[in-house]
DNA sequence: TAGGCCATCTGGTCCT
DNA sequence: AGGACCAGATGGCCTA
């Protein structure tokens, strides 16, 4: 063991008598404070990873960066204690902003909120407002579609004098897409692009995060599915792009909609 | 008890 | 140079 290596061991000793006293003070309103590890009071979760296999890492040695290393030799202890809790602190409050970000995103989603439902983990909520945002387009380009269909036929045919198709659609931030059956947040050992690669217009059937029928949803009130409208297609969000009604149009839209079809309006 | 999820610490890299 | 960003490691909590 080199001088470097026991000089860093001492700092690293004393760095674990030393608590991070902002570690107490959070200030995420959606994660419980979780106070450190008892036996490494300093880094409770982050100590170095001597044996750590990365390309990041030395392996045997523990890591120090360039800027550390420099502010030991021209720092105190106490400054460099202070450094480093300076750092540790920007580090947590900006993981602390990803995660109100994250809040924000669950708040617009149309999932089932309330005590009783588990909030959506990170991936599942990524990949939920991925599939929203694809099935939003697709609802929207199928509506263009569809309003360009019926001027371009001077309102001939069968859908003649039925309500404009954005009249009967949902109001997308309105009370109509809640309540809605909660997501399943299933596996997040799946890639999400593995498994969303598809386009916009045949992915939108699939929960988002169900992923793997090998991964079951964290807990029952997650993934008991709330009534819906009968005739309504089981979905991701509760809510399709409103079907044409008409007697040439399928109705019984809830069954047989397999992962990857997309109901589509009726477009003549 | 295993596995998933998470918070935190930390060093490296990139950017301003 | 300092801060932001990223990724690895670690340990705690929770659920099936």
């Amino acid at each position: 063991m080199s001088n470097t290596d026991i000089e860093t061991a001492k700092w690293v000793l004393k760095m674990e008598q030393t608590p991070d006293a902002a570690m107490f003070n959070r200030t995420s309103p959606s994660v419980s404070p979780r106070p450190s590890s008892p036996t490494s009071s300093w880094s409770s979760g982050g100590s170095p990873a001597p044996s750590s296999p990365s390309s990041r890492s030395r392996p045997g040695k523990i890591r120090r960066s360039k800027s550390l290393k420099k502010a030991e030799k021209q720092l105190s202890e106490e400054e460099l204690q202070e450094l480093r809790l300076k750092v540790n602190h920007r580090e947590r409050k900006r993981m602390h902003d990803l995660n109100s970000a994250l809040d924000g995103l669950r708040e617009v989603m149309p999932y089932a909120h309330g005590p009783s439902v588990r909030k959506l983990s990170k991936i599942a909520t990524l990949l939920l407002a991925k599939n929203y945002i694809l099935m939003l387009n697709s609802s929207l380009e199928e509506m263009k579609r569809l309003v360009s269909d019926v001027y371009q036929n001077g309102h001939r045919g069968h859908h003649a004098g039925l309500p404009s198709p954005a009249a009967s659609l949902p109001s997308l931030h309105g009370p109509a897409m809640r309540p809605s059956p909660p997501i399943l947040p299933h596996s997040t050992l799946i890639k999400p692009e593995a498994t969303f690669s598809v386009p916009p217009t045949t992915s939108l059937h699939r929960p988002a995060t169900h992923l793997s029928p090998k991964d079951p949803p964290r807990s029952s009130a997650s993934v008991k599915p709330q009534t819906r409208p009968l005739g309504l297609p089981t979905n991701p969000f509760g809510v399709w792009p409103i079907p044409c009604s008409c007697p040439q149009c399928p109705t019984d839209l809830s069954v047989g909609l397999p992962f990857g079809k997309m109901p589509t309006f009726h477009t003549r």
